[in-house]
RNA sequence: GCCCAGGUAGCUCAGUCGGUAGAGCAGGGGACUGAAAAUCCCCGUGUCGGUGGUUCGAUUCCGCCCCUGGGCA
């Protein structure tokens, strides 16, 4: 008997922290993560992670696991996922699956295509290749194999053009065809999702907010701390947040303007987050207060 | 009170030798199948401060008024 998951989703700042938690010890449930840059060690006031006291209220899960220098996927997640849902479930748990990642949870909930994973080496090669002679070029080299996929990818949009590439270099079957045949087709659990939205407005202003209170809490002197550990190429240390801390630390910026900065990338990427969520099949969407989401275990 | 300089998109500004206007930023929309807080694509109508006048036609020229800077008293 597979699980029901109750799913709370959303973009970032929009509050799901506090209902997950809330809900989950209402119903002596506990929390698998699903957000991409939590499930990383170390990176804890720049991820926004829940706060001790909320961690201590709900056991998380696949939250602060991965070594941020290990390569990690999406179908890494699912797998870890999966085994924390089977392990809560043992117990007799309820899950609540918690996190603003929508591939992440996508993958969670419908599966991923088979194709094998990432392989660095011609990864390096074809980003190197990129410099060198423009991303077109590693385009064209997809159009030759993978018309279909090729057509349908911008050349700049190298990320997804190398992992084209990549499928095809290690099965010799076009990115497409893997597709075509997965189609995020099957439920891999019953679940009820819910996509908490703030209005616009309101978003924004508790995104500027939460800004400010992540520099005051030292997200610049924790960035320092984890550059000097070693971790400048880590993928966390890319993301909002972390790239405008560094620019503190490494004197290319001023305070104010990091803020300013994390600020309005994280407004754009809350942005790319309603995007997502708007078009996932399933889900129902709330506004505060979350009045339908407090009344849910009573 | 007088003299300058301005008042054009949410912001900072450009421009129209008179035919109702365009950049940057902000913002908006979209894509997304093993990097995803990543990566990428698309989007600019606004009483041109108000009001009279000249004109076929005024945001543009002229008068007056209002507002904001700066200077002089």
């Amino acid at each position: 008997m597979k699980p029901l998951l109750t799913v709370i989703a959303g973009p970032t700042a929009s509050g799901k922290t506090g209902i997950a938690v809330e809900l989950a010890r209402r119903a002596g449930g506990e929390i698998v993560n699903a957000d991409s840059q939590q499930v990383y060690r170390s990176f804890d006031i720049g991820t926004a992670k829940p706060s001790p006291e909320e961690l201590a209220a709900v056991p998380h899960h696949v939250l602060s696991v991965v070594d941020p220098l290990e390569p990690f996927s999406a179908a890494e997640y699912q797998r870890r996922a999966d085994a924390a849902i089977a392990d809560i479930t043992s117990r007799g748990r309820p899950v609540f699956a918690v996190g603003g990642t929508g591939l992440y949870l996508r993958i969670l909930l419908h599966g991923v295509v088979e194709a094998p994973g990432a392989d660095p080496s011609l990864r390096a090669s074809l980003e190197a290749l990129a410099v060198a002679e423009g991303r077109e070029a590693v385009h064209r080299k997809l159009a030759e194999v993978d018309p279909e996929t090729a057509g349908k990818l911008p050349a700049q949009d190298l990320v997804r053009v190398i992992r084209a590439l990549e499928i095809h270099a290690q099965t010799g079957i076009p990115a497409s065809q893997w597709r075509r045949e997965h189609g995020f087709a099957p439920d891999r659990y019953p679940f009820r999702m819910f996509v908490l939205e703030p209005p616009r407005e309101q978003l924004y202003a508790t995104i500027n907010a939460r800004t400010e209170a992540m520099f005051a809490r030292g997200l610049v002197e924790e960035t320092r701390e984890l550059l000097a550990r070693g971790y400048a190429d880590a993928a966390p240390m890319r993301s909002v947040g972390y790239v405008q801390a560094r620019s503190v630390v490494e004197g290319r910026m001023t305070q104010e303007e990091a803020i300013q900065e994390t600020a309005q990338e994280t407004r754009r990427y809350a942005k790319r987050q309603l995007t997502w969520f708007r078009k996932e099949p399933g889900a129902v969407h709330v506004a505060p207060p979350y009045d339908v989401l407090h009344n849910l275990g009573s």
